[in-house]
DNA sequence: CGGCATAATGCCTGTATCGGCATAGGGGAG
DNA sequence: CTCCCCTATGCCGATACAGGCATTATGCCG
C-alpha cells in the first residue's frame, strides 16, 4: 500500500462503492453468469427497467462492465476479472472472521 | 463466485460499503501504517474525535480493526492482511482499466 | 473523592443516492 | 413515414448516512 494518494484513495472508495450496494454487486455476479442481456436481468433480479439502467450505466463508466449493442438490445459482460477475485478474497475474510470469532467463544 | 446466496450479497455488499467511505479507507490505510493511536489518527487525518470514534467503531464491528485498551487510550491494529491484499488488486485494475482506455484512443 | 483526559453516544442537519414514474431517444419491422 | 420495442434520462420522494456539537461513560492521577 506504502501510503496511498488522496486521489488513489478516493478513487478506491469510488470502487468499492459501487460493490456496496447489493443491486449492483447482484448485478456483478448476474452478468458474470453469463447471459446478461437486459431482458435476462430484469427478470433475474426483478429490478425496474429504469433501476437496472442506471446501476448498469454505472457500472459501465467505472470499466467494471462493458456493453455491446446488438440492434436496439444491449449485451452487458464483465469487463476483468480481477473483480471476482476481489469478492472471492472477501468472502474469504468474512468467513475466516466469523469462524475466529465461533472459535473464541468455543475456547472462553 | 457460483451463484452467491442473498445474505452473502448483503453481507459483501457491507463489507465493500465500509471501504466505500473514503473516510474509513483512509483509516484502514493509517492504522495498517502502524501507530494507530487514536490519538496519532486524529492528528494525522484532522478527523473529529466523535467522527473517528464512530468510523473505527463500524471498523471493529465487522472485524476489519482490532482495538487494544491501554488504560484510557485505544491502540487499533488492522485484523486481517488479506484487505489489504483487496485494496491491492483493487489498485490494480484501476490502472489496468486506465491503461486501456488511454490505449483506446491511442489506436483510434 | 474530585478533577482530568480519552473515548463513546444522543441528537441534529445537510447531503447524497436509491429507486419509482413518466418521458424522451433510437433503432428495427411493417 | 409510422408503429413498436428497448434503453436512457429528467424529475421527485423517501431514506440512509456522514459528520458536527454537546453530553455521557470510563479509567487515570492527585
Amino acid at each position: 500500500m506504502h501510503q496511498l494518494s488522496p486521489e488513489m484513495i478516493e478513487e478506491l472508495s469510488g470502487f468499492f462503492r459501487l460493490l456496496g450496494e447489493p443491486a449492483r454487486l447482484r448485478l456483478m455476479c448476474e452478468i458474470r453468469n453469463g447471459n446478461s442481456d437486459v431482458a435476462t436481468l430484469m427478470d433475474r433480479t426483478g429490478f425496474s427497467q429504469s433501476h437496472l439502467s442506471r446501476q448498469l450505466g454505472q457500472l459501465q463508466k467505472a470499466g467494471l462492465v462493458q456493453v455491446e449493442r446488438d440492434g436496439n438490445r444491449s449485451l452487458y459482460t464483465a469487463t476483468d476479472p480481477v473483480v471476482e477475485a476481489i469478492c472471492q478474497l472477501a468472502q474469504e475474510r468474512l468467513m475466516n472472521h466469523l469462524r475466529q470469532r465461533l472459535d473464541s467463544l468455543n475456547v472462553a
